[in-house]
RNA sequence: GACUCGGUAGCUCAGCUGGAUAGAGCAACGGCCUUCUAAGCCGUCGGUCAGGCGUUCGAAUCGCCUCCGAGUCGCCA
């Protein structure tokens, strides 16, 4: 085992509370579940952290807002739209209110000290939002070692400051606390002008908490590309306060979700919501059920696992660095490189297991192995451990996605081509043993991407 | 403006530590179900690898320049 018991922690998913769960949130959320399944597979021990946006100042607003033309049973009932309608309507009003911004900011003034009543709405509005995000979780069937979010890290901040201080790196510029950094990277901005936190120092107190709780060797980020500067002067001031932790930073940036060539999030009025997607992903996936396997048991249930895969697969087989072209009636189409794809060729190896329940007992052919198509795929499964390495090197599942579409294609083929249940044993008994190899590789490499194995479709 | 990342078939993407005729899916067209699931298989069509210059025996891949797109560049996260 490669990993060996290095610790490992994952900071994904991440989303932001009182906001819908969007689909860059998506992403995060299923490359960091897949990667981690790989560094596990290879020997590592990893911590999921769900790292919660449940700070910062907008928080200040939606308990203005809340405060002021809320309604409790309505966020009760709704609670995440119900919560971006007092944000929205906060801004709307403030437009004419100039005072609402300045009274907001107080609010979370006195919440980050400690205000019961302020402290309260947070902690239920908290509460409320991740309800709702676990229900995402739970379609996608991901979990957390972690919900330590930002607030979590609210009274661990000073320290770093301090220490920032006693070794001299901060200075004071235009009235904020910076540090410094390399030739061709803007200095760090530890502190407002009005002396509170921003990101970085929560990032900072994180990163070390992490170190020094988990004991961790390394912490991945995955978090957009959007963000590399930030990770980029996090490692730097890491490095400046003199610790070697530089290299055990790791960005893993990923691209934008596109629709039409533009950014597909909350633009004007149209919120994509990832559960609208995954709803109609298990939707066209029970159209499909009907139409191709009616007589099938727990149809619901298997078209819910071939349409979260569906989407699962159609983000992790696009490298992660690169923005992706998110069409709807392409995921629509369960045909080609899909996971429906992989899917249909497990069962259908399944299938064949359903009619010899074949024990492996060592009397097969070798030489059969050596005939040209099955020569290929023999090699190509040889692969398969040097293929998890890639993808753990590279933090890249989308070699592992590649790969197991090669697989599931030559096995197709071969299945098209050759009967596997022949009356001759030895050689039935060849071919199910390669078969059983193919079986465990896809299977086990879906599992990895964090999709779900079934039996029938 | 500076820096970063992209530009490969009509569309979506691989390939990028240099190596032989640049691959796959979708779309289009044509075949294959009395036999293990046709959500499959087989075939046809489709590319001056954005453009230029350079390095090299050899470049989609490395370097430089130009064009186009995206992102970032002190008090958001």
């Amino acid at each position: 085992m490669v990993g060996n018991g290095e610790v490992i922690a994952i900071d994904y998913s991440s989303p932001n509370i009182a906001k819908p769960f969007s689909i860059g949130h998506l992403r995060s959320t299923i490359i960091g579940h897949a990667i981690g399944n790989c560094l596990e597979k290879c020997g590592y021990k990893v911590i999921r952290i769900n790292h919660l946006g449940d700070f910062g100042t907008q928080f200040g607003k939606i308990i203005y807002s809340y405060l002021h033309f809320g309604n409790k049973e309505a966020v009760k009932a709704n609670p995440i739209p119900e919560l971006v309608k007092l944000y929205v309507e906060f801004h709307e009003r403030a437009k004419d209110q100039p005072g609402m911004e300045e009274e907001a900011r107080k609010i979370f003034k006195e919440l980050e000290q400690g205000n019961k009543e302020y402290h309260d709405l947070w902690s239920w509005f908290r509460e409320v939002s991740l309800e709702d995000y676990l229900k995402v979780y739970q379609l996608l069937r991901v979990s957390f070692d972690s919900y330590d979010g930002e607030a979590f890290y609210n009274d661990k901040m000073q320290p770093v400051i301090d220490e920032l201080q006693e070794k001299g790196l901060l200075i004071e510029d235009e009235g904020a606390m910076i540090v410094p950094l390399e030739e061709g990277t803007p200095p760090a901005l530890i502190q407002k002008t009005d002396g509170s936190t921003l990101y970085i120092t929560r990032d900072l107190a994180a990163f070390f908490y992490r170190k020094r709780v988990y004991q961790a060797n390394k912490v991945l980020y995955v978090v957009g590309n959007e963000q590399k500067l930030h990770f980029q002067q996090l490692a730097q001031v890491i490095e400046k306060m003199g610790y070697p932790y530089a290299k055990d930073i790791i960005h893993v940036n990923f691209g934008l979700v596109l629709q039409d060539g533009k950014k597909m999030s909350t633009r004007k009025g149209k919120i994509v919501r990832l559960e609208d997607v995954l709803r109609e992903a298990i939707r066209l996936s029970r159209e499909y059920i009907e139409e191709k396997n009616p007589d099938l048991a727990e149809k619901e249930l298997i078209a819910e696992k071939v349409g979260v895969s569906a989407i699962i697969f159609n983000d992790l087989k696009n490298y992660r660095g690169n923005d992706f072209e998110f069409n709807l009636e392409d995921s629509v189409n369960f045909f080609g490189q899909t996971g429906p794809y992989l899917q249909y060729t497990s069962v259908r190896i399944k299938s064949i297991f359903a009619e010899d329940t074949f024990v492996f007992d060592g009397k097969i052919d070798l030489n059969w192995f050596g005939s040209d198509d099955v020569f290929d795929m023999v090699k190509t499964i040889s692969f398969y451990p040097g293929i998890i390495q890639r993808c753990v090197q590279e933090y890249a599942p989308s070699i592992l996605a590649k790969y197991l579409l090669t697989l599931a294609t030559q096995f197709n083929s071969f299945y098209g081509k050759e009967k596997i249940l022949v009356s001759d044993r030895i050689e039935r008994h060849t071919k199910l043993h390669l078969c059983r190899m193919i079986e465990f590789v896809i299977d086990d490499g879906m599992r990895l991407l964090g999709m779900q194995i079934i039996e029938k479709m």
